[in-house]
DNA sequence: GTCTATATATTGATAGAC
DNA sequence: GTCTATCAATATATAGAC
């Protein structure tokens, strides 16, 4: 029988966290393996470097958040539905307590000399995140395709500015007017 | 007569382009003295901590920021004129070869657990960006009050949203894009 | 696979001479 | 005000016993 939770586990989920929380770099190995309760050594058993750590909690972290999308939506909402769903699934996580923003704008900010296998996870997550939006205008959208395009990206821009605003200002009243204008858009 | 530069601006410019281009905690007291040519001792003489540097740091780019955006901005530009400039002030950034994407951004995204006065340095540059934004709203819009505060929080996100797809692909393109939508809402 | 103990480098900050 | 020398703490990572 396997142990529950297991040892790599316990460091990649604490880790993650830490990151999230704290930072990257405000993140010591010490302290992961002190919240995880395991040891140093253990760590570097299953993880090549702290690096190695980051590009595996991105890695999840992309995955977990699609997932977590889809659960939030309800079933069977596409088109407009969806799209506004996306706001209301920020404002959800803005209102989870200890929300620092977007995770992956903030590793990408917080390492500007960033390696280009972490960039790459980041990049392709936004990508998702763009084709999300951007299949749901079609569904709805009578319109150029060109014409899709841009309502797309103003979407996706109206959505990451007030996820700016929210976490600047530690308010989710950006994201509130933001779906109403979003709203609007999509009439 | 006094030098020039004298050591503590000398300190504060490495500082600062070093925090941009790094990231605050990945920049070390060492290297600020090393490249601004001073003795560690000499740098505690005129900053009481490196939290210190970093809220002299802000505060001093806060106020180039809207010098330069306006030395950029044609002398009567006002208006939609002015709200466009925005862009193309961004865009000039952006194509200078080591853009980071925004400063305060950078700090906020980096620092969670950041200090209320950094904070409130930065939340007071992103609400005179806001406040340009509305003012150049107000002028070229004859809808109500209300109406302006929305145009005024879509371009504010358009804004904002471009700065970050464009730092997360490393791409003016978004900034471009996001330029033309605004022309758009902007008639 | 997990542990203790250690290695080496670097961190932010200070004491005290000049 | 600027310097050299040094501080204690912490960083990431590894060696080797069990």
């Amino acid at each position: 029988m396997k142990q529950f939770p297991k040892a790599k586990e316990r460091i990649l989920s604490t880790a993650s966290r830490l990151f999230y929380e704290q930072g990257f770099q405000a993140t010591g190995i010490n302290q992961i393996i002190e919240e995880a309760g395991i040891a140093k050594a253990s760590l570097y058993q299953h993880f090549k470097s702290k690096d190695d750590l980051l590009l595996e909690y991105l890695t999840i972290s992309d995955s977990k958040w699609f997932e977590h999308l889809k659960a939030f939506l309800p079933a069977k909402a596409d088109g407009r539905a969806a799209i506004l769903g996306l706001f209301d699934y920020r404002k959800k996580i803005a209102l989870a307590g200890d929300s620092k923003g977007c995770a992956f704008i903030r590793v990408a900010y917080e390492l500007p000399l960033l390696t280009h296998d972490a960039l790459k996870i980041i990049q392709s997550h936004k990508s998702k995140l763009k084709n999300f939006i951007r299949s749901n205008i079609r569904i709805l959208d009578n319109h150029a395709p060109k014409d899709a395009e841009e309502l797309t990206e103003l979407i996706l821009n109206l959505y990451e500015g007030c996820g700016i605003q929210s976490t600047l200002l530690r308010s989710v009243e950006p994201i509130i007017g933001a779906k109403k204008i979003a709203k609007k858009l999509l009439n």
